[in-house]
DNA sequence: AGTGCGGCCTGTCCGC
DNA sequence: TGCGGACAGGCCGCAC
């Protein structure tokens, strides 16, 4: 489900009710996630006061002073702060329950989000580690993306979906940021030029930037943690628009499949 | 090394 | 209605 700014939507939503708290219980229902969740975690999070709460990629990282909790919500996961008699439904996996009587659900039903623990610094997890830049850093910027870009053969949307390259760019606003850029999203990253990237990289902080701004994308099941939708649907111009006008051009939305993923685009405005 | 697929899961929708 | 198949916002791990 959720593409980075779905992801800072939650992060900014559970905040105030999650950093400063004090953890009085652990309750895990199903422990099979995309990586099961480490036995330790009950022992490890209990009585700890939760310092910070970061994202790094489309990480949740949950710090106190004897380790940090990793949150992923994968394709469908999402986190509601509720209050701590609130009965539990399918596929309401993880309770986390604090002394303000607040608890964290995590509820996710396809399982692919992963919850983890680590007692070092949780950047150096291996899973995080070796991820590429945040898209609204400095760090991510024509240069960095050109020189990478150069001698690679792959389709251009697959190269920024790629959290090795930048993390934080989905299925969604990878065709979003192109659609703006006016780049189709079959062309060979190597061939594409300098100033096309140099859009490419200003239009994707945009997307997301407005996205996060207006609390996310939901399609069918995104819900921020006060049960609302994220606003940015309504500012898709391609994504899931397959047929329908191109807003520019006023011709239609194409959709192809690129790399198992459902690609759209404006064969007149993106070349 | 870079690329492209299979697979992890459940729910929903569409066509027969 | 019921059933099979395709599809869904992520991403690791593997084979080539």
């Amino acid at each position: 489900m959720p593409e980075l700014p779905e992801v800072e939507t939650t992060r900014k939503g559970i905040a105030p009710y999650v950093v400063g708290e004090v953890v009085k219980d652990v309750i895990i229902r199903e422990r099979q996630l995309r990586w099961p969740i480490p036995t330790t975690l009950k022992r490890s999070l209990k009585n700890q006061l939760i310092r910070k709460l970061r994202r790094r990629a489309k990480y949740l990282l949950f710090y106190t002073d004897k380790g940090c909790m990793i949150l992923h919500l994968g394709m469908s996961g999402n986190l509601r702060i509720l209050d701590n008699k609130q009965a539990h439904e399918k596929h309401d996996h993880v309770d986390i329950i604090f002394e303000s009587g607040n608890l964290l659900r995590f509820h996710d039903p396809r399982k692919f989000g992963s919850i983890l623990w680590t007692k070092d610094d949780p950047l150096e997890h291996k899973l995080i580690s070796h991820l590429g830049p945040e898209p609204l850093s400095d760090e991510f910027n024509i240069e960095y993306l050109f020189s990478l870009s150069r001698k690679r053969t792959k389709a251009i949307k697959t190269f920024i979906m790629d959290s090795h390259i930048v993390v934080g760019v989905g299925n969604i606003y990878a065709s979003e940021a192109l659609f703006r850029a006016g780049i189709k999203p079959t062309l060979q990253t190597g061939k594409v030029s300098k100033t096309r990237y140099e859009k490419l990289v200003i239009e994707i902080k945009n997307v997301l930037a407005e996205a996060i701004e207006k609390g996310g994308t939901t399609l069918r099941d995104f819900f921020n943690s006060d049960g609302k939708p994220g606003y940015f649907t309504q500012e898709l111009q391609v994504y899931n628009r397959e047929g329908e006008a191109c807003n520019k051009c006023m011709r239609k939305i194409k959709m192809i499949r690129l790399g198992q993923r459902s690609t759209f685009y404006c064969s007149h405005c993106q070349s």
